[in-house]
DNA sequence: GAGTAATATATTGTGCACAGAATTCATAGT
DNA sequence: ACTATGAATTCTGTGCACAATATATTACTC
């Protein structure tokens, strides 16, 4: 067994975004702390160190007296988060090297058409999807905007369950994928920066309409 | 005496933050709690939440057994955290509501010529700069933006002091600014998203000279 | 019966204590 | 003198307890 050699903290945290990504959490109910603590098995105080992280990332809300509640959702914020991320991975992208990513522009290409079966899991759909972005951003030298994208995007959990079983736009986000990775193969690094943010937001408006 | 009814943690945050703009904490340098919370007069319990909070926003470390630790400056970071907020601040601008900018755009030129003096306190003049910056970003209605961009340039706290009497680039910084405004004035909105964004990159580079 | 005051309950915010890890210091051995 | 080993110390990570605040319930008046 390997014994874990890291803080509390922040294993908690990654539990709860696990269970806020399989919908375990309603969207603007509030967190009972000691509950938690227990079920999880951990005392309150690093349980309140990971919700204090969590509510920096925008996952939670805090009120004075009234403890934690998960941020509830809305068309705007989503829009807000996906315009975030979308100036965030282009910045990344444009900023890269362009030899490197020309070097894994194949690697890209075949991730993207390698799109899991729509029949198959949520988190195995998210995962790869992830894949994609990250070997996408991982040419870029600014580690400070990459820490910040993750934890932007740790905020757009909240949403993931609530897009479910959507299969019809897999084929079309894979069909952007692509087209961004042949551009970079095409060594036209502006035009796939412009292709990126289309993916955003188009797949911003696909998924719009699951939200409440 | 106005009795402060917030959390304890935010307070402390502000305060820790108020003596990093002072240079109170040399960077890399590693955070006593027990000493810390004796100094502020409170537990270490919301101390470490506050600690927590700014290791979120990159303005401490924490590595597992040795606690917190000062996150060190370079000019790495220093360039990649300006070219962050130059894309979020950009971002914020070019969805504002083209009408609104017009008519605030009369106050922020006043504002930029009303520079402050450069002896004035180094305080001031960020207080200035950053009123400004607030009211150029007033009109965009997204949120999370706001908050984002507030988050990462609280981590750029730590290199305010090392910028302090450094009277010169004021006049060009004060320059800059009208531009933006007078551009706003004129309905020229992508043109002044570039000003903008030329102010950032362009104050990156006066900047980095004094920085180790 | 509705509205308000008073009480009880539940839950957070903060302080405190202890165990365990990391660092420092001392000591012994080569 | 230098390295290595071990003890002592310092400090963090976590659990726990109490006080303050918010919420729910009851009692009471009109």
């Amino acid at each position: 067994m390997a014994i874990e050699r890291r803080p509390l903290r922040e294993q908690i945290r990654e539990e709860l975004l696990l269970r806020l990504g399989r919908g375990d959490f309603a969207a603007g109910t509030d967190v009972n702390e000691a509950a938690l603590a227990a079920e999880l098995g951990v005392s309150r105080t690093p349980l309140r160190e990971a919700l204090i992280t969590l509510a920096g990332e925008g996952v939670l809300e805090s009120n004075q007296g009234r403890g934690f509640r998960f941020a509830p959702v809305s068309r705007k914020e989503f829009r807000e988060l996906c315009e975030i991320v979308a100036a965030l991975e282009s910045l990344a992208l444009s900023t890269s090297d362009p030899a490197y990513l020309k070097e894994i522009g194949p690697e890209l290409l075949r991730l993207a058409n390698d799109f899991p079966d729509p029949v198959a899991e949520q988190q195995v759909i998210e995962r790869h999807d992830d894949e994609w972005h990250d070997l996408l951003l991982s040419g870029s030298s600014n580690e400070r905007l990459l820490d910040l994208i993750t934890s932007v995007k740790a905020g757009m959990r909240r949403y993931a369950h609530l897009l479910a079983g959507y299969d019809a736009p897999l084929e079309r986000e894979a069909a952007e994928h692509c087209r961004v990775a042949e551009l970079l193969v095409a060594g036209d690094l502006a035009g796939a920066t412009e292709a990126l943010r289309d993916n955003w937001v188009n797949g911003m408006e696909r998924m719009l309409s699951r939200i409440p």
